[in-house]
DNA sequence: CTGAAAGCGCTTACAG
DNA sequence: CTGAAAGCGCTTACAG
């Protein structure tokens, strides 16, 4: 490797002084009190550009404040493949803009892991951080406030707002009411809702996950626009082990579906003919199943995208709002879709 | 936010100097020609815990070298669960030595991409790199030693070894190996490989996936043993097309397995009965699916922290060897196996 | 319009 | 056994 080219390198070459480099690549150039020529910015760029130049991080957040890192705290990632193309998603933007992407240590919803990890992106000088929150962090948000850099630059993701933080996620009544009205669509008078657990109606409940709240009230409302009445249960399968007149069902918990589908073939139950089913995105997993499931999409890869961007956005000083994407259905068989053929991918074989 | 504790901070309050501090701090307090009194050391060390004395890595990093950041680069993340664990495994490690985890842009098997995510890691001025490499890397190694800074720090992973750079995988040709002999050990006299493609048998091939090749050749191993016939096919599905005695089945792609048990749902072929089928392990792919896959295990998670491990000794100036785990085989349904129940775990409903 | 200088917080020879 | 000093590569007021 060639020795690291210092902006001293280029302003020897460019006959400036280093501050001026610096000024001119930093966009600097013309701010304020700060003016310098057409003729020497062009001389200095074209300088930086032959030498290469690419500045010494380290040095820039030293002087500059700024370590041009995003940490990522997510609060699960081993079992749901959503998370990979949010990822995806994430390092994609984050790597265009410049920034590199810290990825801690998952929390699976332990406070004092996520406490930890929002401690060490703060005393690592990360400029911002994405973090899907624990259910104590949402509770106590206020609080946290004081836990990192700048609580402003913390953007939360898939979580109802909290505290003026930045939020970004995917509208989850809205998951509980296409999926719903979907089945009703198709004819079905009696819709169960699975994802039921104690406190679902109630917000205090410090285990109600709050997604599940918000996709139950979507449920709600679309069985009472067709005035029908509510079934619930809290697995999918619980359906299975009484009578009832249960003719479709929206499986509100991402794990329950393919879990679902699986009971079904083993007790003989045909899907949809006997049971149509409704199910969360889960990657790939929706597609390998059979019959392959109708899901609500939950956008994760761009969901991705958007958290990068707010972080970044935040981190550059602009104003961001808060983002609430729309999920999409994807009518597959187990509601009554014909059979979609799905290619393998190749690559290296993992 | 109280104001960031420095080393002189801690130097005033043990009344010595700022050298002396980073010293005591780095463990450099007995190396060579320097030696400090326990009873300084400890008293620096003391008022440290007291203030809650963090380093500033921007500045360590400026003037030791070191930016404690390891880099991952990784040749697909969006469709194989089995990076989950992987990624869970490399920043569980990595947290607890102290190091960050800086996640790049997946390459997809494009080396322009690689090229210049390893070209970011260097600028960066990370210490390390793990990297699953694309066969353009692995054929030209030689020549990537010049594009990171210390090409000893890179170390790949999930691929054969190359040009001295330190590797970490699984045993391929042993999952070949035992999937086959599995099979064989059942009972069934006709087992196929399926992953054939053009140059299976020819390393040259730029398009031979090598961990197939690997894979295939533990497969011969086995039906050599044997004594039994060699069928082989590019996919599980090629088998229902036409007539043959095939009765069992090695998936040597991951997707393959998934894919072939659904084919057979769709067309009444029933599984072990009719065709017995061992794949390769997906994350909670193979659980979902009916019947469970037999699967031969990866052991991702495991795999992630041999690679963390790896990159840190080296990084610290450690001799390290090359790590080749072994893969183990979980028998589920689709060999014949009992029901197995999955309970799906529950969070925060992602 | 541009340069000289201070300072960010650390590490590491080098003196004592 | 420990301190004073230089230097890492940047940014940012402050002078001219």
């Amino acid at each position: 490797m060639a020795r690291t080219i210092t902006l001293k390198d280029i302003a020897r070459r460019a006959e400036v002084s280093v501050a001026t480099v610096s000024l001119v690549l930093n966009q600097k150039a013309s701010r304020g009190t700060v003016r310098i020529s057409e003729e020497t910015i062009e001389r200095v760029q074209r300088v930086a550009g032959e030498l290469d130049y690419f500045p010494n991080l380290s040095a820039r957040a030293m002087s500059g404040g700024k370590t041009s890192i995003i940490g990522l705290v997510l609060n699960e990632i081993k079992y749901s493949s959503a998370q990979l193309p949010l990822i995806y998603g994430i390092t994609d933007l984050l790597d265009h803009a410049g920034f590199s992407l810290a990825m801690g240590r998952v929390t699976l919803g332990s406070p004092d892991i996520e406490t930890e990890e929002i401690r060490i992106a703060n005393r690592k000088g990360f400029d911002g951080l994405i973090l899907e929150p624990t259910r104590v962090f949402l509770q106590e948000a206020e609080r946290f406030k004081d836990s990192f850099r700048d609580w402003r630059h913390v953007v939360l993701i898939n979580r109802p707002a909290a505290a003026d933080y930045t939020t970004v996620g995917v509208d989850q009544e809205k998951m509980g009411y296409i999926a719903t009205r979907h089945l009703l669509d198709l004819g079905h008078r009696t819709v169960a809702f699975a994802g039921r657990h104690p406190g679902i109606e109630d917000h205090d409940d410090p285990n109600a996950p709050s997604n599940m709240v918000a996709r139950y009230r979507g449920y709600l409302r679309a069985i009472g626009e067709a005035d029908c009445e509510e079934v619930t249960v809290a697995k999918g399968v619980d359906l299975l082990e009484s009578e009832n007149k249960v003719t479709a069902v929206y499986c509100a918990l991402s794990y329950d579906g393919p879990d679902l589908l699986a009971a079904c073939h083993d007790r003989g139950v045909r899907v949809p003919d006997d049971l149509a089913i409704v199910g969360q995105d889960e990657s790939r997993e929706k597609e390998i199943v059979r019959p392959a499931m109708t899901t609500v999409d939950m956008r994760s890869e761009e969901l991705g995208k958007v958290a990068a961007r707010a972080v970044t956005s935040l981190v550059d000083g602009a104003e961001v709002e808060d983002v609430l994407l729309k999920p999409e259905l994807v009518v597959r068989e187990s509601t009554g879709a014909r059979v979609v053929v799905v290619e393998g991918s190749g690559s290296f074989a993992n």
